[in-house]
DNA sequence: AAATGCATTGACAGCGCTGTCAATAGTTGT
DNA sequence: ACAACTATTGACAGCGCTGTCAATGCATTT
């Protein structure tokens, strides 16, 4: 199978490579004859421009690398590679993917990928950013980036950001919970000093104070561990100190899984003895008995909206940074009961 | 940033560029003293080579490409993604992933990838290898491939395979339930034609058969649609036409999922009323509560074969074609019990 | 009719590397 | 001491594309 080069279709259309070239990347000036000619000679002959020589002669790498903060085959981090990957295709350009998790000497990698012009620019997600070490060697370079959920912002350097609101999303699920009339409300969440966890907690903690209803720390788990497992354990402490309680808020949808299967271990039902309400809504979260209401994050937009600016910035660097706050929603489903409606209690 | 060049190494280290190459590629022929001088003109100037000058150069994108068969953020998907990248990345290659479920037009767009240079084989898992359409092409090009659990075999085409025997691995899954003193087992898995899911099918028959036991149909449930509720309203149904069923075989450890959450919901205990064994031994198997007893499929492995096999076939083209069946193992946990040992029922 | 402008096209020089082949130096054999 | 070899090194030609700039043709202007 001999190689189909811009020399054989401009052979075949009987015009310069550069025209091929050019009608190739839509250039102007280019008249609709040719243009046709040279389209039909690129079908007949399928040619598709070899992708190096292009990187090589342009200088872009047309490749975007996105480094996950939490393990690839978690429920967020697939999802988001999923959403990522389409957005990247969607523009032309090809993904790059890198995780701390798995990868030692990670920091090296992704430099020598961007040095080695594997990738024009990065997007960092969440813990992927948390590291110095690989922060300031992107900023050393100066390679366009775009942080998703970031912890902090980096006054430094010149970063974009994407993320949603933590507080106010677990506000709306604790606020929700309150307006079906439950009092008595319970919060698991992982025993961390990431600000996305301590956020919701602490809006957790307002949606209570908004209503009146006081916050106790002995209603607060907060444990360190695999999502299931502090779910698990942490309903069960819960729920056997304090059986009063009549909803519980998980940090993650994943932590929510566990605190079903610890209610139902209980012996206890949800929603009709325990109400809850996760966070992410992750794919999951609608296939599972019962169906978990959840506060929506849609990494969907968040990362068209990485892509998007991630490729502008890389084509003017100059462009503007960008400093976004998505909006999380409520998703009502199968795991909450409204406390009042139910007069048979 | 000016880049960093061959050249700058060179004139640094006071060689011929065609040195520097040599000595990046370990070729022989490099005296130690000029490899020495010239690893530290590398560190020094920190150089990193052009990935895309070298594709075009040496005529290799020195990536793989994995298509895979379910979607991105399932379990299974996820966890041979992060598998295979960890390999390409161990081996100097980069990873261009795909996926049946997203991209319309994959067929064109995989073709195309391999047509612009930018993989120089793929990986082909499941359902993918079912699309006749992106086979027929990618034999008509003679691409490098290596299909991952395969439904069937391709007499045409020279192409390699991994597997797991899920006949086998079913069987030992109900096999050790027989041993524990099961005899009325229930069986809950995708009402599929794919040989994965009618193979396990047949294997808990074949274990049944073994034992003496009779395989009735009105124990197999067979279900469409997604895993959770497959296992959820198949293990409801089940359970409820017999509730003299004393254990499940689960299809896969998503579906085993449902079939836990059914269970309780059933007012119902896991291992203590129903023993449930599940298939693949997804990350979650073990986080879970009860952590789920299992059949390990090795994706590490079967990773690192593919990986491996397909970059030396495309190194050597005449590599004789594999055929490997990976072996199973029963992962015990605590989501079975004895039932001749349970002397208080 | 000459001058000007614009749309269209092509020639050609790289991009940074690898592959080929020639050149050089050092070593061994006779 | 000279031929024959081997180990080491470098010169140079591409790989297939894009960017620059010049050339051409034709319509428009004065």
């Amino acid at each position: 199978m001999a190689r189909i080069t811009l020399e054989h279709v401009a052979q075949k259309a009987g015009v310069s490579i550069k025209t091929v070239s050019r009608v190739l990347n839509a250039e102007p000036n280019v008249s609709e004859e040719t243009t046709a000619r040279v389209r039909q000679a690129i079908a007949e002959l399928n040619y598709v421009p070899n992708s190096a020589a292009r990187s090589l002669s342009s200088g872009k790498a047309m490749s975007v690398g996105l480094v996950v903060g939490w393990p690839v085959n978690s429920p967020y981090s697939s999802t988001l590679i999923e959403q990522t990957l389409k957005e990247c295709t969607r523009h032309g350009y090809s993904l790059a993917l890198f995780s701390v998790e798995v990868e030692d000497a990670i920091t090296r990698r992704i430099i020598d990928a961007y040095l080695g012009r594997q990738m024009d620019g990065v997007i960092l997600d969440t813990r992927a950013a948390q590291d110095d070490e690989l922060m300031s060697q992107l900023d050393a370079l100066n390679v366009p980036q775009i942080i998703i959920h970031p912890d902090r912002r980096r006054v430094a350097a010149k970063a974009s950001y994407v993320q949603i609101d933590n507080h106010l999303g677990a506000w709306q699920a604790v606020n929700y919970l309150i307006q079906l009339g439950h009092r008595r409300i319970g919060c698991i969440s992982y025993d961390s000093s990431l600000t996305q966890e301590t956020d919701r907690i602490a809006g957790y903690g307002q949606a209570l104070a908004d209503a009146g209803l006081p916050f106790r720390e002995d209603r607060t788990m907060r444990k360190a561990g695999l999502p299931f497992r502090v779910g698990f354990s942490g309903a069960v402490e819960l729920l056997t100190a304090q059986p009063d309680l009549t909803a519980l808020f998980a940090g993650t949808d994943e932590i929510a899984m566990g605190v079903l299967a610890a209610i139902w271990n209980l012996g206890l039902r949800v929603p009709d003895d325990v109400s809850v309400v996760g966070f992410d809504d992750i794919s999951y979260a609608s296939m599972i008995a019962p169906p978990l209401t959840t506060i929506h994050q849609p990494i969907d937009e968040i990362a068209a909206i990485a892509v998007k600016h991630l490729i502008e910035t890389v084509d003017d660097p100059d462009r503007a940074p960008i400093d976004l706050v998505m909006p999380t929603s409520l998703v009502i489903r199968k795991s909450c009961r409204a406390l009042k409606l139910d007069v048979s209690q």
